[in-house]
DNA sequence: CGCAATTATTCAACAGCGTTGCTTTAATCT
DNA sequence: AGATTAAAGCAACGCTGTTGAATAATTGCG
């Protein structure tokens, strides 16, 4: 119950709530429950009173409200092919401060961790790191086994990571960070964002959270079938998205993914779709307008999209 | 809290849990707690104790408790093409009465509750009635407009039969019920219920929750595109797997069928697809035989799956 | 200016639910 | 019989939110 309501007014004060007496009739709550865990949260360092809003013609004016930025931070970071990005959050979840070194190629578990290390400190403040990287991987076991990462085979990235920095360590997939990021911005429930790179991946948010499925393998966009018997691809069928995707360009590359992100906005009832990735924000426009029938957008955030997400996997935790 | 741990209590004792002393390790409260709660489920009609069952060689043996069948009930109904069917379901999620009526070509609103009225009767024990039927409509509006009903337009059916049975009521898609039904036999969190009748619609689990999509819209699997420039499809674009499945037969369908279902289960990450709908059930083996790669099966309920759905929605906010 | 009216927030007593510590009950083993 | 073990209940307690009344900070009006 506490922490529950705890959660739940941090979040009301995000998404713009102002004052205790506010949070109480958007949270259901009586006001003095609202005082009382606003105290509480003051107390933590997590909230801060910023002065008095006039509501009403007359009365006592409210007490303004704000999540305080430096009560907590979090880092994420971002297991890229050939880049590790490193970024610091405060509470409202912005970048106080972000790094990128190069990965060698062939790069392995301990150059990751080397790479990391002096990155990330593990001060008061700091509630844990965020890891972000391509996938298979095993979500609650913290277990990866990326493709395109030779050598890196049932890795266990959250307990190497947890054990040499000291801090609590969560692992996902780049494309539910991604998701994440983009769910921080604004209100969504029902999403997507899709990545149109080598591959072609989907951060799904399904009701308000991060749909990772059975196995932590939810988001292979890439190999659904959009073309019976169609060209050959790397995982042995025929006619999938990535595969027809690549054999192709330009205006008819956008047709063909715009069919398949049409398909699954229908099939899931998405109500927002986000594209990211190097051939998309080469030609943005081109991929904008093959779905038509679609609300989409391209991402508003530059390189940072994923190791902010990864960071939001910690914070997220006090929302 | 309260509410919370009793439904939790009540699911694991449906799922297996035998005596307080289990209860109590299985849902990390402790035994006093545990004892509270089943008192006062007991106290309620909603749990009964069975008996002792010996766990070691030594001590007080433990009371088995079990969910008592006749605490609660619940009526489930099937607005079907030409028929209404209506389930009552005891606690435990058991048919005790069923009834098929059949509904006139160009059946109304009014038509289907002067059906529903007679074999709807509420009494103290029944919580409330599900009613499934064919999309799209508004879940939490509960405001129908059924493709195939010609002069169903947006008809508020759950306001309709809370009015005239003066009972809760609920309203959601035939495939969503469809998946409840199939969740509630055997532990499902993350799977899909398979229609292939005229139309292709699936009913989604997502996370052990059934997922609606932002607009009540979720489980348009027939117009996923399968086949790019393929055939003319009803809603006007072309290769939807509808449109495709339709145009071939026999092995050919089923290999249709079993390319989509393969990329549906990748794409969610699924560990468990039911077919079910008059296609499948005239050849269930070819339907099978076409996706090797899924944990496939036929549904084990026969024409009473969608109303047994339908009465979980109801019976379900008790679990 | 001073006091009523209004709105926000807090104080104090209370109630619900799970926890802790200990007791009672019901069985087996020696 | 008495010791041992396991399950379940009793009593007191603590935490968190609720209820009812008080306090604080404004505006409006005589």
């Amino acid at each position: 119950m506490r922490s529950h309501n705890d959660r739940t007014v941090l979040r009301l004060v995000r998404s713009g709530a102002v004052s205790r007496a506010s949070l109480a009739a958007e949270a259901g709550l009586t006001p003095q429950a609202v005082s009382k865990i606003v105290a509480r949260l003051i107390a933590a360092g997590l909230l801060e009173e910023t002065g008095t809003v006039r509501s009403a013609a007359r009365g006592k004016p409210r007490t303004s409200l704000r999540v305080a930025a430096g009560g907590a931070h979090a880092y994420g970071a971002y297991v890229d092919r050939d880049e590790l990005r490193v970024v610091r959050l405060d509470l409202i979840g912005e970048v106080v401060s972000s790094s990128v070194v190069p990965l060698a190629p062939m790069f392995t578990p301990a150059d990751v961790l080397d790479a990391l290390a002096p990155l990330v400190s593990a001060d008061e403040k700091v509630l844990g790191l965020g890891i972000a990287i391509a996938g298979p991987l095993d979500f609650t076991g913290g277990v990866v086994s990326p493709n395109g990462l030779p050598g890196w085979n049932a890795v266990p990235l959250r307990e190497l990571a947890r054990e040499r920095l000291g801090l609590p360590v969560v692992v996902d997939k780049d494309t539910n960070a991604a998701v994440l990021a983009e769910a921080w911005r604004r209100p969504l429930a029902d999403a997507a964002v899709v990545f149109v790179g080598t591959g072609l991946g989907v951060g799904l948010l399904l009701g308000g959270e991060v749909h990772r499925g059975a196995r932590s393998g939810a988001g292979e966009f890439g190999h659904t079938t959009i073309q019976l018997d169609g060209p050959l691809c790397v995982c042995g069928r025929r006619g999938c998205v990535e595969a027809v995707h690549a054999t192709v360009s330009g205006a008819e590359a956008a047709r063909v993914l715009g069919a398949a992100v049409v398909s699954l906005v229908q099939l899931l009832d998405l109500d927002q779709i986000v594209l990211s990735g190097r051939k998309v924000l080469e030609s943005p426009e081109l991929y904008l307008k093959a779905m038509p029938e679609v609300d989409v957008s391209v991402t508003s955030y530059g390189p940072d999209l994923v190791p902010v997400g990864a960071g939001l996997l910690v914070l997220g935790e006090l929302y």
